[in-house]
Order: structure tokens, then sequence, then C-alpha cells
DNA sequence: AATACGGGGCA
DNA sequence: TGCCCAGTATT
């Protein structure tokens, strides 16, 4: 299927001296203080596209929060994403859930441990699948990620865009090669803890590598030209009215963002489309989608935030309005002090500074 | 195969 | 700014 990019590979050599490596200099992390597979999971699924150093008070926080699969799967929702506001991918802390139920429901709690029955679960994608198998479960199942590819694109000097869909095949092909069949846990966090400290992206230190002997591009010369990654494209910029509206009680005007698509279910000020609206005729356009006059005031500040694939161009208003609630229920009116009970997005998080 | 989906840190 | 990060689901 593959080519021969294996022959001449010392691959015991390589797990000896990787797995040694690991065993000497681990770092300390929260979630390798036992096997887990609650632990692992939760770990896993935070650490998708995000550092460690952001996640570690999150774990603490959440592991708190919900011990068990048990507490996950009975809390409510919107205590849920409140333990996630703030890291991103909000899909993920939903899908988390989704599949915590499932396994009180359909595994009496216990989490399984095939590779069908782990990788049908919401949210658990080859990775997590792999990684949670090889950690929690000790079976020898590759767990490629962002590390992993440009670990191996290093030391096996593959070339192909790491961006395409079959590349990763690739790495996993090889990976499934290379695992320690007789400490698959330690392997694939090697690999990781090697990617994170030493085979960085920029500048990395292979002077310091434990496997610098078996790198193909460290041979060559070309460890910095690797990875090969295409680019993203650009994020589109779109601008917003976001509007800090006072009641005469004193109370701020917030709703829910639909439960699907960005930051699905979290809460925030009312926004104003400003491509379909024009700077005109905002309390008008307010006044046909909630149904109730407000008095917008003059511009208060701006805040800018980027998105994996657009940007956000907030424009900051202050509004009053006479009314208690609005025409169709949309908004809630609440207290300043109860804001904090909701999950909001970093964005909007930003505007309760003008309060 | 491409796109949607967050947020932070770093050169 | 642009890139990267312990990716997955949807189209």
């Amino acid at each position: 299927m593959f080519n021969d990019t294996l022959q001449d590979f010392d691959i015991s050599g390589f797990q000896d001296d990787l797995v040694s490596w690991y065993k000497q200099n681990k770092r300390d992390l929260p979630w390798r203080e036992n096997q887990d597979p609650y632990r692992v999971w939760v770990s896993e699924i935070m650490l998708q596209q995000t550092k460690v150093d952001t996640v570690i008070p999150y774990f603490y926080h959440f592991l708190e929060k919900f011990p068990t699969v048990y507490e996950l799967a009975a809390a409510d929702e919107q205590e849920v994403l409140k333990a996630w506001e703030g890291l991103g991918y909000y899909s993920r802390a939903r899908n988390l859930q989704h599949a915590v139920r499932e396994v009180v429901e359909q595994y009496d709690g216990e989490i399984p441990s095939t590779p069908e029955q782990l990788g049908s679960l919401k949210g658990v994608g080859p990775y997590t699948k792999g990684a949670i198998l090889s950690i929690a479960f000790d079976q020898p199942e590759p767990a490629v990620d962002g590390n992993v590819m440009r670990v191996f694109s290093r030391v096996l000097k593959i070339e192909d865009d790491i961006a395409q869909a079959r590349t990763k095949k690739q790495f996993e092909h090889y990976t499934r090669e290379l695992i320690s069949k007789e400490d698959p846990s330690s392997f694939n966090q090697a690999i990781m803890d090697l990617g994170a400290t030493i085979c960085t992206p920029k500048a990395p230190t292979c002077m310091l590598c434990p496997v610098n002997e078996y790198c193909r591009a460290f041979d060559a010369g070309i460890e910095e030209q690797l990875p090969v990654k295409s680019k993203a494209k650009k994020q589109k910029i779109v601008p917003y009215a976001a509007l800090v509206i006072m009641n005469e009680a004193g109370q701020v005007a917030i709703e829910q963002r639909s439960e699907q698509g960005l930051l699905a279910s979290l809460w925030q000020f009312p926004m104003i489309p400003l491509v379909e609206v024009g700077q005109d005729h905002m309390e008008n356009w307010f006044r046909s989608q909630y149904g109730i006059n407000i008095t917008i005031g003059s511009k208060e500040g701006n805040v800018k935030h980027t998105f994996s694939h657009l940007k956000w161009n907030l424009d900051i208003y202050k509004a009053k309005t006479e009314h208690l609630t609005d025409g169709n229920n949309t908004l809630t009116f609440v207290n300043k002090e109860d804001l904090d009970k909701y999950p909001f997005p970093v964005s909007h998080q930003k505007i309760k500074n003008y309060l």
C-alpha cells in the first residue's frame, strides 16, 4: 500500500531511545496522575487544538465540578458550557456531555475500550480514540495529531502536505508500524512531549533530541523545512454593532445564541449586522427584530476578535430602553451581578468592561 | 476534499 | 500579521 519508507529504519532502537527519554523527562501533568479513562478522555478533548498551559486550569476545575461520568451526565448543559467558557470550540463540551450520557446509558458508566465503540462516541475522532486506547487501556493504537505529523515528517523525511487528509492516513500507517507494542502509552505520549519541547514547529533543538540519530531530515539538514503544510486562507472581516442596553430597572439585555453554528448556545449582547443594516437604521432594525424601542447613544469603543475562519469587528454602543422585556422574549434582562452566571464568548466578555 | 468551528501565544 | 496548537463534524 505505502512505499518502502520504513525499510532500513531501526524501529526497536527508535522505540527504546524514545521511551527511555520519555520516562526520564516526561512532563508532570494533572491528567497523567493515573490512567482513569474519564480523566484521559476529558484531557484529550480539552487538548484538541489547545495548548497544555491553557488546558491545565480548566482541567482542574472541570474534574472538581464533574469528577466522574455520572456528574457530567447529570449536569445542566449551561453548567458544562460555563465550565468551558473561554476554552473555545464549544461543540467539544456539548459533544463530550452527549457522549458521556451515552456511556452512562449504554455502557453502564464504563467507558468502552474497543476502537469501534469508542470511536462511535460523539466528539471522539481518530486521534482521540487512539489516545484513549493507548493511554488509558495500553493498546497499541496510533494517535496522530499535529505533533506526530511534525515529528515523523522529520524523522522519516516525508514531504507530503500534512494539511491533506490522505497524508494523515499515511502517518497513521507508519505510526502503527513504529509504535511500541510493549508500552504504547509511553510511546504516544513521548512523541507529544518531544513535539512540544524539542521537535518544535520553529527552531527545533535537535542537539537535545533523543532520536536525532534516527532523523532523516536532521541528517539532510532540512528539519526546519518540514513539515510541509499548505496555508489556510485569510479570514473575512464581519462588522457588527454590539449593544449594551440598559432598562430603567438597571438591568442589561443579553440573549442566547442559536443551538447550532458559531458559539452555539452561548450568551451575548445583542448584535446588529452592519453588512445589512446602515448606521442610521439601527434603532429601526432593532424594533423590527425585537419588537421594542431603544435609544442608541454614541459609539463607546471597538472590539476586534479573530476566529479561525473570520474576524468580528464590533462597534460598541450603549443604549437605553423603557421596557423590561422584549416583544418575543428573545432578550433576557439581567442584573449586572448575575452576568457571570452565563457562559459568554471571550469577545463579549470584553464588552462587559463597557458596563 | 473543503469548510466550520475559538482562543491564545509567539516571532 | 501569520502560524501553530494533544482535531472533529459536516458538507
